[in-house]
Formats: C-alpha cells, sequence, structure tokens
DNA sequence: GCAAGGTC
C-alpha cells in the first residue's frame, strides 16, 4: 500500500507559491491562512513520482535570519571598534520573521517531506538553509529537496519537481562568509569613523542636522561613493586644451544642405591644422569620391530587466532608481506589471506574449498598436539580451490599466505603467526601417565625411515616443566625381571639456560594472549617498560628492588604504566568496583571510586617524571647544600661486572653485591634492573667442571665409579692445591689415604685446595650461615665447630681422616663419610635408613634417629644412624619423627616435634648459635623456 | 546608532 506524504514546499516570495501550486494543481489549490498574515498556505493532492502526497506551498519573505554581534558587543562603548574582527557573531530570527519561523514549524511538524524553491542564486541558496534549519528543529526527520527551475510555467515546474535535487551547501556558505565579512568590516569601520568625527566638528553649519551624525561605512557604499570622488578629482585634475578642426558646410541650389565632418575630427596642433586648412583654402573644390547608400534597421529595445528599467526610469521619466522601486512594487503588488527584481532580459519562448498583447487592444493610447501586433502585421519576436536569473521573466505588464481606472494612481505611477507597457509592445514590434547615406568628400587633401537618414519606417518607434532616430533627411543629393564649391569653409576652435559629473544612469552602469550591489540593491546604496550626506544631486540630477564624501575618501587615500574606496573592493570580496561558492577553498580559510586583511586595514587607519581629522578639518571648522584640528580647520595661508607643490614636487594647477576663496590644486590628483589658497581672486586672462564680424574675406566670389579673431591675453596697461589675428599674430585694435583693410594699431616686437604676453609665460589658451604642463601637448610656449626665440636664432645666423612679422597674409606668412608648405612627401606623394619650425625644444631650425590624413597626429617623418633646401628638395622616399639618410647633424644619424641637437642649442622640454652635449630628446616619445642612438623608451 | 542582502 502507497504511503501518502505530506510535504512542505516553501518559496521565497508568496507570489511564487502561488504561481507554481496554481500550475501544478491545475488552479484547483485550497488557500488557507497561516499565522503569518502575508505568507499563506496552498495545499492540493498530487502524484510525486508515483507517490500520492499532500502539497502544502508557503512561503518566506527574503532572508529568514540575520547576522550579528551578540549583545555584549552591540553597544558602540563596549568595546573597541577592534574587537569586532574577533567577536562572536549570531544567526537569528529577527523579531518581524518570527510568525513565518512560527508557520514554518508548524507545517514542519505535519510533513515528511520539505523541498526548498528558493530562487535559484547564491542567496536563495542561503535562505533556504535558513528555512531548513528552522524546519529542522520542529521536525529533524525531514527529507530536505531542492527544487531547481527556470520559469514559472507549467512544464518547466513539472519537469522541476519531477527531478528534486539537494540543496548546494557551498552557495550557501559563500553567502555566509559574505555576510560576516560585510557585518565586521561595516560595523567597525562606521564605528571608527563616527566616534572620531561625530563629536569633533560643527555638522549644524554644514547643512548634517542630525544630532549624532551616522557616518557609515561600507563595501558598497564606500565604493558608490569613491566612484563619485574619483570623477570629481578627474573634473578637477582637467587643464582644458585648444583644438583646431576644418569645418565645411555645402547648401545645394536646391535647397537640402549639409556639414561635412573632417575625418581628422580634431588636431590640438594649430599649425598643422591652419596648414591643412589653409590648402584647403588654395583649393577649395570639394569631390564627392564616395557614396554609399543601404537600408538599416535599428532595433526595438530588450525586455526590461530592473537595472536597465532604472536606467531609462531616470533618462525618460526622471524617476531616481529609488523612486521608480517603489511605484514598480507597488504596480506588481496590485498585479499590473511581473516581479520588478529581474535580471532577466529574455522572454522564455514558451511564454505567450500575445496573450499579454491581447490585454491591450482597446486602449485609446496604444491599442491600435497592439492591434497591429495581434494581426501579426507589426509583430515580431523580442530579442533577448543574454541574462537570465532563472526565477522571474523579464518586467512586462500582467494586467491592462484602463486611464480611468487608475485615476487615484499618482502621476509618477501611471508613467511609470505607461512605460513599462510601451517598453513591452516596443520590445514585440518590428524594427525601424531606414535609409542611411554616407557621402565621403575630399577637399584638396583633406576628407570629410556627412551622412544622411531617412526614416522609412517608424514600427516599434510609434508606440514608443521616447526614442530618437535623428538623422540629416535633407541630404543633397551626390554622385561619386561630383565636384561643388564649400559654402562655408571654416578653420574652427574648441576647447576640451572636463569629463561630466556622473548622472544616476551613469553611476548604475559604473556599479553594474564594476558589481558594487544588486539589482534589487544599487538603486539603495546610491540613495543612502544622499542620505548620509555624502554625496548631493544638483538640478540637473547629477551626482558630486560632499566636501563630507570627499573628505572620508580623501582620508583614506592619505593613509595609503585607496582599497577600502576603490570601487574594485566589492569585487574582490566576491571574487574570494566565489571560490567558496565552487568548493575550491573552505569558508573557514576565506573568512579568516579575509578578517586578517579588514584587521589590518582597520589598525592602520585607527594608528593614522590624526589624517581623517585633518582632512575633513580643510572642509569644516571645528565646534568651539570640540578639540578639532586647529590650524588644519581653515583655509591654507596664501602661498605662490603658480609653481612646485611643496607636498609632492609636482606642479601646482590653477583650479575653478567651487568655494569663494580661489585656489591652486595640486596636479598630482589623486595622489596629493594639496590646496593654497589666495587672498584675492586670480587675474585671469580674458580668453573668449568672439568669432570676427568684420574680416570675412571674399576671395574671387567663391565664399567667404571667417579667420576667426581671438581675444588676446591683456596684460596691464594694454588695450582691452585689442584682437590678435589668428594667422598672422599682429595685433589689432580695429581691422587686420594683412587680413583686411584697417590699420594696425598694436605694438610690435619686443616690448609690444607679444613680448609682455611672454613675459607672462602664457600661451594662447587659458592661462594655468602654460604653466601648469611645461611637457604635455598643450605645454607649447606661448606665441610671445616662440617668436623670440624665432628672432635670436635668425640673428645668430645672420639672416635679416623680421621676416615673420613683416609677411603678409598666406601660407608663407601664416604664422612668421613658423611654416611653409606643403611639399611634395616622398612617402605619400601628395604635397602633404609641411614646413615647421619646431616650437618645444628645436629653436629655430625648421623642419618638414608630414601631414597626411592617413596620420592624424602628423606622420613622423621630417627633414631639417636647410639640408632639404641644401638638395633641391629630395624627391626619392625615405622612411620614418629614424631611417632618414639625413638626419640632423648634431646628433648624428638617429637609428630610433633620435631628435636632432641643432648646434647643441637643444632645449629640453620639461626643464626648459639646454641640453648638454650627450644629451639627446627623443623625436617619438619626447623624453631627454643620454642615450645615444636608440632612445630606451 | 553600524553592513548588505532578501522581501511586503
Amino acid at each position: 500500500m502507497q504511503r501518502t506524504l505530506t510535504v512542505l514546499n516553501v518559496a521565497e516570495k508568496n507570489s511564487i507559491a502561488k504561481q507554481v501550486s496554481a500550475a501544478l494543481s491545475n488552479n484547483s489549490a485550497a488557500r488557507a491562512n497561516s499565522c503569518s498574515n502575508y505568507n499563506p498556505l496552498f495545499s492540493f493532492p498530487y502524484a510525486l513520482s508515483g507517490t500520492p502526497c499532500e502539497m502544502v506551498f508557503t512561503s518566506v519573505a527574503g532572508h529568514l535570519m540575520e547576522l550579528d554581534f551578540p549583545e555584549p558587543y552591540k553597544k558602540w562603548h563596549s568595546c573597541s571598534p577592534l574587537e569586532l574582527y574577533g567577536a562572536p557573531v549570531v544567526k537569528y530570527v529577527p523579531q518581524d520573521k518570527k510568525a513565518i519561523e512560527r508557520n514554518l514549524k508548524e507545517q514542519a511538524r505535519k510533513c515528511q517531506w520539505l523541498i526548498l524553491w528558493l530562487d535559484c542564486d547564491r542567496e536563495g541558496e542561503n535562505i533556504a538553509f535558513e528555512v531548513i534549519d528552522v524546519c529542522k528543529k520542529a521536525n529533524p526527520r525531514l527529507v530536505i529537496k531542492r527544487a531547481k527551475f527556470s520559469a514559472l510555467v507549467k512544464r518547466e515546474l513539472e519537469r522541476s519537481v519531477h527531478n528534486l535535487g539537494l540543496p548546494d551547501e557551498n552557495l550557501s556558505k559563500a553567502v555566509d562568509a559574505r555576510q560576516e565579512i560585510d557585518l565586521r568590516i561595516g560595523a567597525s569601520f562606521t564605528r571608527f569613523q563616527t566616534l572620531l568625527l561625530q563629536e569633533k566638528f560643527n555638522w549644524e553649519e554644514h547643512g548634517i542636522h542630525d544630532e549624532r551624525p551616522v557616518f557609515s561605512y561600507g563595501p558598497c557604499q564606500f565604493p558608490t561613493l569613491g566612484l563619485l570622488v574619483q570623477r570629481q578629482w578627474e573634473i578637477q585634475a582637467h587643464v582644458a586644451e585648444p583644438f583646431w578642426y576644418i569645418y565645411a558646410m555645402y547648401r545645394a541650389p536646391e535647397g537640402q544642405s549639409c556639414v561635412l565632418h573632417w575625418q581628422r575630427d580634431r588636431l590640438y596642433d594649430h599649425v598643422i591644422a591652419t596648414i591643412l586648412y589653409e590648402t584647403c583654402v588654395e583649393a577649395p573644390t570639394a569631390t564627392v569620391t564616395k557614396v554609399d547608400a543601404r537600408q538599416k534597421l535599428r532595433y526595438p529595445p530588450l525586455p526590461l530587466a530592473t537595472l536597465s528599467l532604472q536606467k531609462e526610469a531616470i533618462t525618460h521619466l526622471r524617476l531616481p532608481g529609488e523612486r521608480m522601486m517603489k511605484l514598480a512594487e507597488e504596480l506588481y503588488q496590485e498585479g499590473f506589471i511581473s516581479y520588478p527584481r529581474t535580471e532577466t532580459d529574455v522572454f522564455d519562448p514558451a511564454y505567450d506574449l500575445k496573450a499579454l498583447v491581447r490585454e491591450h487592444l482597446n486602449d485609446a493610447r496604444w491599442g491600435q498598436h497592439a492591434q497591429r501586433m495581434d494581426s501579426g502585421e507589426m509583430w515580431a519576436v523580442p530579442r533577448g539580451g543574454g541574462h537570465d536569473d532563472h526565477a522571474h521573466p523579464p518586467i512586462h505588464p500582467t494586467r491592462w490599466s484602463a486611464p480611468d481606472a487608475n485615476q487615484g494612481w499618482q502621476p509618477d505611477k501611471r508613467r511609470l505603467y505607461e512605460f513599462i507597457v510601451r517598453s513591452f509592445l516596443a520590445s514585440c514590434s518590428k524594427p525601424a526601417v531606414g535609409f542611411e547615406t554616407q557621402v565621403e568628400v575630399a577637399i584638396a587633401a583633406e576628407a570629410f565625411r556627412t551622412t544622411g537618414l531617412m526614416v522609412k519606417e517608424r514600427n516599434w518607434m510609434e508606440v514608443f515616443p521616447w526614442a530618437r532616430w535623428g538623422g540629416n533627411d535633407n541630404l543633397p543629393v551626390f554622385s561619386v566625381n561630383q565636384t561643388f564649391m564649400p559654402t562655408e569653409l571654416l578653420l574652427k576652435e574648441g576647447m576640451t571639456h572636463a569629463p561630466p559629473k556622473l548622472s544616476e544612469r551613469d553611476l548604475i552602469s559604473a556599479m553594474e560594472r564594476h558589481g558594487i550591489g544588486t539589482d534589487a540593491t544599487v538603486a539603495d546604496h546610491i540613495q543612502k549617498q544622499l542620505d548620509r550626506g555624502y554625496a548631493v544631486k544638483d538640478a540637473a540630477q547629477l551626482f558630486a560628492p560632499t566636501p563630507l564624501g570627499e573628505a572620508l575618501v580623501a582620508s583614506y587615500h592619505k593613509m595609503g588604504l585607496s582599497n577600502l574606496w576603490q570601487p574594485t573592493l566589492r569585487g574582490a570580496i566576491e571574487h574570494n566568496i566565489t571560490e567558496v561558492a565552487r568548493g575550491l577553498r573552505p569558508k573557514q580559510a576565506v573568512l579568516d583571510e579575509a578578517v586578517q586583511h579588514f584587521r589590518g586595514d582597520y589598525i592602520a587607519a585607527a594608528g593614522k586617524q590624526a589624517m581623517m581629522m585633518e582632512e575633513v578639518g580643510r572642509f569644516f571648522g571645528p565646534r568651539a571647544g570640540g578639540g578639532g584640528p586647529g590650524e588644519a580647520a581653515g583655509a591654507l595661508p596664501p602661498g605662490e600661486p603658480i609653481g612646485a607643490c611643496a607636498s609632492c614636487g609636482l606642479y601646482l594647477m590653477l583650479c575653478k572653485p567651487a568655494e569663494e576663496t580661489p585656489f591652486v590644486a595640486c596636479s598630482g590628483a589623486p595622489l596629493c591634492r594639496q590646496r593654497v589658497y589666495f587672498p584675492r581672486p586670480t587675474q585671469t586672462a580674458d580668453i573668449s573667442n568672439q568669432p570676427c564680424g568684420t574680416c570675412q574675406l571674399d576671395r574671387g566670389g567663391l565664399r567667404k571665409i571667417c579667420f576667426r579673431l581671438r581675444r588676446a591675453a591683456i596684460p596691464p596697461g594694454f588695450d582691452a579692445e585689442m584682437v590678435a589675428c589668428v594667422l598672422c599674430d599682429q595685433r589689432f585694435k580695429d581691422l587686420c591689415e594683412a587680413c583686411g583693410t584697417a590699420r594696425p594699431a598694436g605694438q610690435r616686437g619686443r616690448g609690444g604685446l607679444g613680448g609682455a604676453v611672454a613675459g607672462r609665460g602664457q600661451g594662447r589658451g587659458a592661462a594655468p595650461r602654460g604653466a601648469a604642463r611645461a611637457n604635455g601637448r598643450g605645454g607649447q610656449p606661448g606665441r610671445g615665447q616662440r617668436r623670440q626665440r624665432d628672432s635670436d636664432d635668425e640673428e645668430e645666423r645672420g639672416r635679416p630681422r623680421g621676416r615673420g612679422r613683416t609677411a603678409p597674409r598666406g601660407r608663407g606668412g601664416g604664422r612668421g616663419s613658423n611654416a611653409r608648405g606643403p611639399h611634395m612627401c616622398p612617402q605619400h606623394g601628395q604635397p602633404c610635408l609641411v614646413l615647421i619650425s619646431n616650437s618645444a625644444g628645436n629653436p629655430g631650425r625648421a623642419y618638414l613634417r608630414c601631414a597626411h590624413p592617413s596620420e592624424a597626429q602628423g606622420c613622423l617623418d621630417f627633414a631639417w629644412e636647410d639640408e632639404w633646401n641644401g638638395q633641391g628638395g629630395r624627391t626619392e622616399a625615405r622612411g620614418r624619423a629614424g631611417n632618414m639618410g639625413h638626419g640632423p647633424r648634431g646628433a648624428g644619424r638617429q637609428q630610433h627616435g633620435g631628435r636632432g641637437n641643432a648646434g647643441g642649442r637643444l632645449m629640453n622640454a620639461a626643464t626648459g634648459l639646454p641640453l648638454d652635449a650627450n644629451e639627446r630628446s627623443c623625436f617619438k616619445c619626447g623624453q631627454n635623456g643620454h642615450f645615444a642612438n636608440v632612445c630606451p623608451n
């Protein structure tokens, strides 16, 4: 006679218990209340491997147990935070889970089997063992089984129940280890920071209103903060650099138009950019070299997982992740959407998606689209993103909500529901179809490109109004070999920008990349930054650390404990835990190792706590009589505005501080960050560029060219209205004589503006650039400096002075004697070899450099001008710098990258001092050293 | 008063 089993099935969520019992019982499960209001019982008869049984389903609600220190260690002053690395820990069922525990025990006593239907991940396995622990106390004879399922559909659940396995203890132990590490380091460092800082500073004055604020530390919240501080430091360390690019535009007689984008994008070398621009101006006829037209598809969005929904909701609905999750939770509880915490972004093929679509046929907003989907006209099988947590489908609407039925909803909730519905419908719709035309154009030897796009069928975009697929739908019709005259041909200047502050979307992506938090907790960690006063969000929803957040991170950095905040911290912990999960290392060994490691960090931090006091003291004044850091709390005494940092020897640079007092900060970020404050605002040059409205030249009626006039740095005593011509560098009050019609007004030569500017050590761009980056790309000497060098050199050579200054506008006079050309390049067979007087380290001696389009930064072919000219212009092919047969005289024949020492006057670009007789400057990498032929770098 | 992870 067959024995009848009573089987207790425990799911992690009530919804899973309900769905599984409904599927296995063909919707005939009886529901009964249990001791726990939120965890009812579902029971039905079933045949388990042929054995008749009574199936009882119930659920827990996440973890049943918590890990904490026992009572004596819970009081903050009862022990040193250091002791928390060796203190015992206890796992217990907290008060709010006692009802669930009672329910499980009561049912376990009546059952013979226990089947665990928890999520099929590490945390789920750990919860399974918590359930086992509780149930075994009530019934030690229970037979324990684990159901593994990959979707909550009948077929899959039946397969699962007939292939029961055993729970995996290694997975569970990995979570135990993770919990213990998190608890010990979180509690110890939180107490350390809080007890150190709480009483010492006047937090009220700095917007922290808690009487006794807590400065929590956590292995997820600090790496999150670290991401924000790192970005802040990147922004502060950024030095704007000017770049130049050729801008071309064409408007066809029929009215269509396009911008021609330079293939080089941009150049940081003004000389080269100007020369290339000049070659275009000389031969401005554009020739179409390639026309490529093809159909292009734009695919609909992937099915929504939690993090992708958060990112989309932030972008399109401007709903912060945490708020979005709260609203999604409500929608889920009310049955309008599926479970909102899922990693899955692919639908199970067995899912009846069309049935879900049919829910929406009568909707006034998207019903028509749904009807076209239902008829098959608009239907497409949704793509998958390759992630599956095997527990939940992607987030999708489960029920239609009529607009008049959800009047009571908050507007944000309605918007979120609409977004989820439209995303779902879009993901199952046909891709959009466009027609793209790519056109390549040559002007002189320069290549340009433009793209046109006509959207033919919007398809999924019809139901998803947030999508943008923009392109130039007004492209002129082009054919290969067609020629035309550009309507505009300009040399434009731009400046590099510091990276932007992180948006919530950026932050989520970075956290996802580094494995900080889970899909369900990422939003909480971000919110915690705001709650703790570590970060703020501005009107544009961008995040930045507060002075407190920055000070905390900077403290650990100074202590040499950056691993405590770097984004890799969580990944490192996870890596070790994974070894436990795979059974490669015992839990205790990994745990001991981690605890010892962080214990060492704690001891180091505690030993250097004065650094934290000092760092926080930079931002916050001490509480009166609070024993604060005293001198360190206020602004630092004013010092040299620009120079070597007293702390680390690196350069100091000008910053744009948020504070009122300007300061310079050491550019050794994030190594140093020493700040020197000024007593008064610094004098900065007006570097604003203004397009020239008066010197537009008309060359033969072909086109109009605007040479931008640049407002020069104005030294004291000079006319503020003076401008400098980009090409010839003369300063004028009115119009440029060389370029236009008016008289020059500025003084010239030494004592003139150029000399004065040089005396200030400024380049063409922002004042701090030249000072801080003597050896960088932006570190070319100012124009005045360069001219001075030219002039000295000319004198020594016995050439007449003033060649550059009196040269008329045009290629030869573009930058004085600095650049002429182009010459025929033997490498490329094109006139792309230009003559340049290298400003950095080669005073007075011009050389040839290739500016072929294939060499984005200019190739390294070069030759000295006098040698080239002496040989009447060479036509045979030469190799790269190192292989050229006629290397610079002073240096002998460099085999690799050795730059010549013309007359022994080569300057060290970093120090500005002349190189000694044996020193060489590498042509390739710019480094100086005593290498003879081959640069070691 | 502390972590992070589940979930309602």
